[in-house]
RNA sequence: GCUUGUGUAACUCAGUUCGGGAGAGUCCUAGUUUUGUAAACUAGAGGUCAAGAGUUCAAAUCUCUUCACAAGCUCCA
């Protein structure tokens, strides 16, 4: 049996005349139905030997497709055109029959076209990607192609049991609810966040205005919501993480390579994967052909693995990229800030390896790497909930691998299990940021996927000389770049709620000095100070404004510079620096030495960048207000 | 995507109830002031009142549609 599944704005159809002997008695012989999902139906030939079986499995294809559409309203129209090998007219009907009974029981609203007339017709269809499909499935159970895989375990997931529970490091299991969470708020607020989804806030997150006032990221009215714009500020602070992770992963072992942003939507390998999910891809129509823009580094490593010969000397093989950028149509209502995106940069270093034993060593290592480039950057383990997901089995067969990973955090975390493995991995990490309005975001995650090396094709030789295929793990050690920007932001959003001055890490402020002479009389000795700086790799700007010293000094503080540093006749007479350190009270004195060597110490094995602006203020544009 | 709310100058906002001159502060420009650790003074420039349509003699204001943002829901490969 063919079906060709249309989401329509409406259909209409009229019966002309009779197109086989005896045609169903006609209730209406014309009609037209709004918002619907149109079945154009053709029974085959083969279906002749188990009508019923098949009529049962239209009915499941139906249903799977009126749900990913979300469509309550179904048209069945019988199509025989669909085929070449139609089944007798008799059986036709009755499979009809059963498949608009069935679908009635359940909370459809069925329509049918009369059966045995030919009809002209008129239809409006809706331009979505799930719009059409078409599925083809025959009486056998064994036959079924692919696709009946994937949605059956895209029905799985959906029956999906989980059993939540607090792992705490000594190795004892807590239910969700009765855990003591005394010391460990952000876990509670993160644990309900996931098993409850209750969520009861009414505020905008801090982070957005912080990163509008600051100049470093705003909205982008003329692109589609979730594509950001970064000004000069924002652009440094980006390319500083990226560079930063970036870094951490080649001393990894990470290979560095650079795959397309899009990809044919009909390529077999991809469409398969597709179709797992709800259509959530930007689309992009090239001539006669259809792309989707990638939504994550995958599938370019994988094809250039498939085609890789590889020996297993060669694994864990470690391939990485960092996607600017990724893109994933989220809700349009989903979308915040920096926190979720459509377009996202994301590094992503998959391990190919050869067995479970080396996938358990590599995930160990790559779990101390994703820590400590978190760490590094200023998202403490305190700051970071742990969730960790697997199935009971591998639970209870690993309990000691798990325990290690959770001992190296240091404190509970969060574990979701399920009773079989619904999902391509059989474990998962993140670590979860909390933020100011207790909503739970994922920085880092690792996974052990043990279906894509096969569903890719991906082979290597291993030291018996038989091919095989190898599990891959998909890490991002930092998670998004742009989510990091936020988890910084949000953090200084704590701290300016408990009446704190916010700041920004060391390494990434756009300005680290801001030099501030008293009056004109003082701007060539202060200019030397700042070029002195800017020559000592530090990012000093001069304020070379005519304005009060108050007033440079708030402005300078309202923008977040890390050091202030005024310059009059008492630092030319005595060649020492009063600086105003960000989040201090008093004034430290400091040669000009002292500081730079503060300044290095402070950033040491971090990137430096050099100033994303013009060393003087008065050459600055304003971008925002 | 759904529900609710918001949208006025580069920024923060008043004006919308009950239709009739588009305003304030900040920023910017010019001049005065030459400043010592969070806001000097004077003047000037700056707006398609989100966009489009409708009602009206007259619309920022009333009605409808669209877009953007936010909150909640749903979702999150």
């Amino acid at each position: 049996m063919k079906i060709l599944a249309l989401h329509s704005d409406f259909i209409e159809f009229e019966a002309k005349k009779k197109a086989i002997k005896e045609p169903e008695e006609l209730k209406n012989k014309s009609e037209k139905i709004a918002e619907s999902l149109v079945v154009f139906m053709s029974v085959e030939e083969r279906d002749e030997s188990n009508p019923e079986s098949t009529a049962k499995q239209c009915v499941e294809n139906i249903k799977d497709i009126a749900s990913q559409v979300k469509e309550k309203n179904i048209v069945l129209y019988p199509y025989v055109h669909l085929t070449n090998n139609p089944s007798k007219p008799k059986t036709a009907l009755d499979v009809l029959d059963i498949v608009e009974g069935e679908l009635k029981k359940e909370e459809y609203k069925v329509h049918r076209s009369p059966f045995g007339w030919y009809k002209s017709f008129n239809i409006k269809v809706k331009g979505h990607p799930l719009s059409e499909l078409s599925r083809e499935f025959g009486p056998d159970d064994s036959k079924e192609d692919k696709k009946e895989e994937e949605t059956d375990s895209l029905k799985k997931e959906r029956k999906l049991t989980s059993y939540w529970h607090i792992l705490t490091p000594d190795g004892n299991l807590h239910e969700v609810s009765k855990f003591n969470y005394k010391g460990h708020e952000k876990l509670k607020k993160f644990a309900f966040y996931e098993k409850e989804k209750s969520r009861a806030v009414k505020e905008e997150p801090a982070h957005v205005k912080i990163m509008k006032k600051l100049e470093l990221v705003d909205y982008e009215p003329a692109s589609d919501g979730g594509n950001l714009r970064y000004y000069p500020k924002g652009r440094l602070i980006k390319k500083l993480i990226e560079e930063y992770v970036s870094d951490r992963v080649i001393e990894y072992g990470g290979v560095e390579v650079e795959t397309p942003i899009m990809y044919d939507m009909h390529h077999p390998t991809l469409l398969k994967y597709l179709q797992r999910f709800p259509a959530r891809q930007y689309q992009i129509e090239s001539d006669k052909r259809k792309f989707f823009l990638r939504f994550a580094a995958c599938f370019g490593q994988f094809l250039m693995a498939h085609d890789a010969t590889i020996s297993y000397r060669a694994l864990p093989l470690k391939l990485y990229e960092l996607t600017r950028y990724s893109f994933r149509r989220e809700q349009s209502g989903e979308l915040t800030g920096l926190r979720r995106l459509r377009a996202f940069t994301m590094p992503d270093v998959h391990a190919l390896v050869a067995d479970i034993d080396q996938a358990m060593d590599e995930f160990k290592v790559r779990f101390d790497l994703s820590l400590s480039v978190l760490n590094n950057m200023g998202v403490e383990n305190n700051d970071l909930e742990m969730a960790l997901r697997t199935t009971k089995d591998f639970f209870e067969k690993n309990k000691e691998f798990i325990l290690g990973l959770v001992k190296k955090l240091g404190k509970p975390i969060l574990l979701e299990m399920w009773d079989e493995r619904i999902f391509y991995f059989i474990l998962k990490y993140e670590f979860n940021f909390v933020d100011t309005l207790d909503k739970a975001s994922a920085l880092s995650t690792d996974q052990i996927d043990i279906e894509n090396g096969e569903r890719y094709g991906i082979e290597f030789t291993d030291k018996d000389g038989k091919l095989k295929n190898p599990l891959i793990l998909h890490c991002s050690p930092s998670g998004a770049i742009e989510r990091v920007m936020y988890a910084l932001l949000e953090k200084a959003a704590f701290d300016q709620k408990k009446g704190m001055a916010g700041t920004l890490p060391l390494w990434l402020a756009p300005t680290q000095v801001r030099v501030v002479p008293v009056s004109e009389d003082y701007m060539e000795y202060a200019a030397g100070i700042t070029d002195e700086l800017l020559k000592n790799k530090v990012r000093a700007d001069l304020d070379d404004r005519s304005l009060h010293v108050g007033k440079k000094i708030r402005e300078g503080e309202m923008e977040w510079c890390s050091t202030i540093v005024v310059i009059g006749e008492k630092e030319k007479a005595s060649g020492k620096l009063p600086v105003r350190i960000r989040g201090k009270k008093d004034l430290v004195s400091m040669s000009l030495k002292e500081l730079v060597d503060h300044i290095k110490k402070e950033t040491n094995g971090m990137p430096f960048k050099p100033l994303p602006l013009p060393k003087e203020l008065s050459k600055r544009p304003i971008f925002v207000g």
